[in-house]
DNA sequence: ACTAGTATATAGTATCACAATATAGTAAAT
DNA sequence: ATTTACTATATTGTGATACTATATACTAGT
C-alpha cells in the first residue's frame, strides 16, 4: 500500500514503543519490523528521528552492544514512563480508530 | 478524550470527504458533526483549511445558499476526484488500521 | 579495491491540525 | 440602541511529525 505516510503520522511512534515494549531492541530491526508488519515505506532515517525523541522525553533507556556483523547497536527498552506513554497510546488509538470506523460503517 | 490530534492526521480530511460524500453540508455543520462523532476539540478553523484544500484539489465543488438564521452558506458537495479520493481514503484506513491492530493483538 | 549488508545519525522539507484572530449576519435580551 | 449569543466563513502563523537525502562506519565476501 503506498502514501500511507500521512496517516501514521502520531501512530508510528507508538507503533514502536509496542515493538520496543516486547523486549530489547535496536533501531535497524525495528525498520525492519515495521516493514514487515507491512509499513514498507518506512525507512531507518524515520526510525532513528522517532528514537532521538523517545530518549528526549525519557520514554525509553539505552544499553551500547557489540555486534558481530557490523557497528555496534543501540539497545533500547521503556522506562516506566515509556510503558505509561504506551498505554496512554493504545488507549487514544483505541478511541479514535473506533470513533473513525463508527463514520465508516454509518 | 484528549490529544488524540497527532493521531488525526491524515483521517481527518477523509472523514471530511465522508461526510461530505453523505448529502451536501457546510463548515460550520462538519464542523459540529465531528465534535458529535467524539472529537470534541476540532475547532472551525481546522475544517476550513481542509475544506480550502479540498477545494484545490478538486475533490469538492461548491453552491452558495443564503441561511436565515446567519451569514450565507458554501453547501460543498463531491466531484467525481472526490468520491475517487474518498474511496481510496477508506481502502489506506482499511489498510493501516488492521495493520496496527496486528500489531496491538500480537 | 569493491560491493553488499548491517547500523547509526542529521539537516532540510512537506504536510497537516491547531491557535488566534478577524469579519459579518440574525435575533433576543438589556 | 447596544450588547450578547449563535451562526458562519476566512486567514496567518506555529508546532508536530514523517520523509528525503546524505554521510559515516563496521564486517565479510568477491
Amino acid at each position: 500500500m503506498e502514501n500511507v505516510t500521512e496517516m501514521l503520522k502520531g501512530t508510528l511512534e507508538g507503533c514502536v514503543l509496542e515493538i520496543i515494549g516486547r523486549g530489547k531492541t535496536y533501531g535497524y530491526e525495528i525498520t525492519g519490523q515495521l516493514r514487515k508488519l507491512g509499513f514498507t515505506d518506512v525507512v531507518e532515517g524515520t526510525v532513528y528521528t522517532i528514537l532521538v525523541r523517545l530518549e528526549k522525553n525519557i520514554f525509553v533507556s539505552i544499553e551500547k552492544k557489540a555486534s558481530e556483523i557490523g557497528p555496534p547497536r543501540k539497545l533500547y527498552m521503556l522506562t516506566k514512563k515509556g510503558h505509561e506513554e504506551l498505554r496512554l497510546f493504545w488507549a487514544k488509538w483505541d478511541f479514535v480508530s473506533s470513533k473513525i470506523n463508527e463514520l465508516k460503517e454509518k
